[in-house]
DNA sequence: TTAATAAAAGATAAAAAAATCCTTTATTAA
DNA sequence: TTAATAAAGGATTTTTTTATCTTTTATTAA
């Protein structure tokens, strides 16, 4: 094992990036940062680009384009290519919500299926566990559709809420 | 950020043993199933062997062992080698919870730490949907305490809930 | 029309999770 | 005491997820 400090720091950092999920795959958490940190440049009628993104939200800028693609084909944001180009969002995305960004990224495994993997678990037939996994999959379902996305970032822009750990440091 | 080379260290090694996944890992679903059947049997006073296991739960044998490996060193089942040996649980392992299967498995990102991976999130500067997330995880808490492993069994073998799909055949 | 820009796409690499295989150790019944 | 049994442990392989790098395509401003 390694014990420099520096080597120390920067593995607490990369591991921590890569591990301790909640339910969201890694690719999901960056998708719902980007498409709020979109949101929040697309109120102030400026495209972004992944560069910055990625930047923005601590994540790796390559890995963050590729989600952006992802985003872009499911229509969850708009892009354009060339000069004063980049991501962006408008009234025709105002009605997508934080379940469509994570269904696009990591499929719909998360608002269906039985969670202990049973092919045919049922009210009928049901896992030890079902009916309580539908009462938190209301909850699951409630946090990503009632508040837009526009809201989330209307949000992020008053201060309330935070994408990144700056604790209210005013960037330049 | 902390850069003494100890608190690092330990940081390393506390946050690799984490593993991620959506709700449950694949591994935690095997265990989850695994100790409701071994409850299963030990209420009927039989030891199951690992291989048994993995075939009633419809898992890869080898992969099961190990995760019942993991099971017995975090004193969630007991085991005995040699002949007439095998996995069981008895009055010491009735306090368990599923709660303590998932945390000995995917470590318990599930249970605490942001939603969206940020280090430092918090009441007072939250994430985007940190309070959504607060109330999310007391269901799935309750999910994982409100019934003993023990209880469950029970209902597995009342024939309420199921563990595989055999959609109540008979088992020879 | 062209040079610069930025997304899209493709290919590859690295890391982690899932799964398998083989050897060792403990137990017990004959 | 020994042969059979079953868990424990170690090493390796496969698959999936995460991440990076390079090339191509579209756009636009000069």
């Amino acid at each position: 094992m390694n014990f420099d400090p520096a080597f120390l720091l920067n593995e607490v950092t990369r591991i921590s990036r890569i591990k301790s999920s909640f339910m969201f795959s890694q690719a999901s958490k960056y998708a719902i940062k980007s498409v709020i940190y979109v949101w929040t440049k697309s109120l102030e009628d400026r495209k972004v680009g992944a560069k910055e993104i990625g930047a923005e939200i601590e994540a790796p800028e390559a890995f963050t384009a590729k989600i952006l693609q992802q985003l872009v084909r499911a229509k969850i944001i708009g892009s354009q290519k060339g000069p004063n180009g980049g991501f962006y969002a408008d009234e025709s995305h105002s009605k997508i919500t934080l379940k469509d960004v994570v269904r696009a990224i990591d499929g719909d495994h998360l608002f269906s299926g039985c969670g202990l993997g049973l092919p045919k678990c049922s009210e009928k037939n049901p896992c030890p566990l079902h009916f309580e996994i539908v009462k938190v999959r209301k909850g699951i379902d409630s946090m990503l559709t009632t508040k837009s996305i526009r809201l989330l970032a209307v949000e992020v822009i008053k201060g309330e809420t935070q994408l990144t750990d700056l604790t209210g440091s005013v960037e330049s």
